[in-house]
DNA sequence: AATCCCGTAACTCTTTTGGGTGACCGTCGT
DNA sequence: ACGACGGTCACCCAAAAGAGTTACGGGATT
């Protein structure tokens, strides 16, 4: 019975990986948490061959739940997921024993073969690699600015206090609003924000 | 040293509750959880006195926890919080063994004076009551209309689709939009979904 | 009985938003 | 060297949003 464990505090993030993962050949469970001490209390009594797991997290961070999980069990084959470039959080995990990352732009394709990978080697590293976007389903990349522009939305700044708070014109904010918006694929600033806090993308 | 637990899954009304648990006299210790699992993985190692905890929170909710807890402790002092109307919650809660209940929309000093008594007796429970709002720093209470006035917008619909949608005219779709921005502080419906979300009154 | 809140709706007026388009400049990777 | 992308800015234009105000009926509370 091989199972995978996939584990984000986002529900989409969630949705969308435990779907891809599913479509592995071989992949007969996939469960989810939310967060690393779901993970842990669950790891008692149901061992999985695989987790995937995000590095940011609320709560007990990614790295932190990568070494206490380690600690109980050796043998736990741990891939982190990274949404941004938080290199540090990858780094910190990788040290403490997680077998690679995987960029959330990863292709689904590509998350497929390295989960396949990970699942049939048991001495596997993965070697860094990031590919395109969005066709896994994961969370689109936005760029700083635009990130910056979504919590000045969030924080219910217009367009032209989000420009002075960041030494920009209008248009320019503007631009990044519609940039992000065809990213996240929003209708409104509102429902960007609410996209937002869905990917986790702000808090 | 008399400790309280607070337990809410949103993390201002935990910061609120936090504070007003604070100035109650007598307390020394306010530790607070985001979720269920949080309260019973650290109910192992660390007892308070008093747990006040959300009846609707993710993963598990507040009533199973409740079970759980007075399996594991039959001693244990929990009053449920609930923002909504969700008294099919608080009975099951109650009748799980939860000492009672505090609504929401209690005031600062009514949630002082229910922690006061509920540390000086061990054996009390609480009388029903609900008072005033906002003054504890709880979330506002939204009406079922606001509710899906604000739903709608964070799936990025219009005032004229969410009217559309309720079988309301878009003037009244912005009446119950200009009433919900009133009473969350929003100062746009982007802000106001990022308060929804922050406030857990929207997923 | 008086009052308050909610739901409903309309009207006006100003501000903001969002779409479309074009443009210039760096940087990075190929 | 070329192209893609990100960041910057501008202009136009139609649609939407938000503020202010008024109003009426129905519950619930006092």
């Amino acid at each position: 019975m091989t199972s995978v464990l996939v584990c984000d505090d986002s529900p989409l993030a969630r949705e969308a990986l435990r779907r891809a993962v599913a479509t592995v050949p071989g992949v007969e469970r996939v469960t989810t948490a939310a967060n690393g001490e779901e993970v842990l209390r669950r790891w008692g009594a149901d061992r999985s061959d695989l987790i995937l797991m995000d590095v940011r997290m609320p709560g007990l961070g990614g790295v932190e739940t990568v070494r206490r999980l380690l600690s109980a069990d050796p043998g736990a084959r741990i891939i982190m997921l990274t949404v941004s470039e938080d290199l540090d959080g990858v780094a910190l995990a990788v040290a403490a024993g997680a077998r690679g990352y995987l960029h959330k732009d990863a292709s689904r394709a590509e998350l497929r073969a390295t989960v396949t990978q990970a699942l049939a080697d048991p001495t596997w590293r993965l070697a860094p690699r990031r590919l395109r976007s969005t066709e896994m389903g994961a969370a689109p990349t936005l760029t700083a600015r635009e990130i910056q522009v979504l919590e000045g939305m969030s924080h219910g700044r217009s367009n032209a206090e989000i420009g002075r708070e960041l030494f920009l014109s209008e248009d320019t904010v503007k631009t990044h609003a519609r940039r992000l918006f065809k990213k996240l694929g929003a209708s409104d600033r509102a429902h960007a924000v609410a996209l937002g806090f869905r990917w986790g993308l702000v808090r």
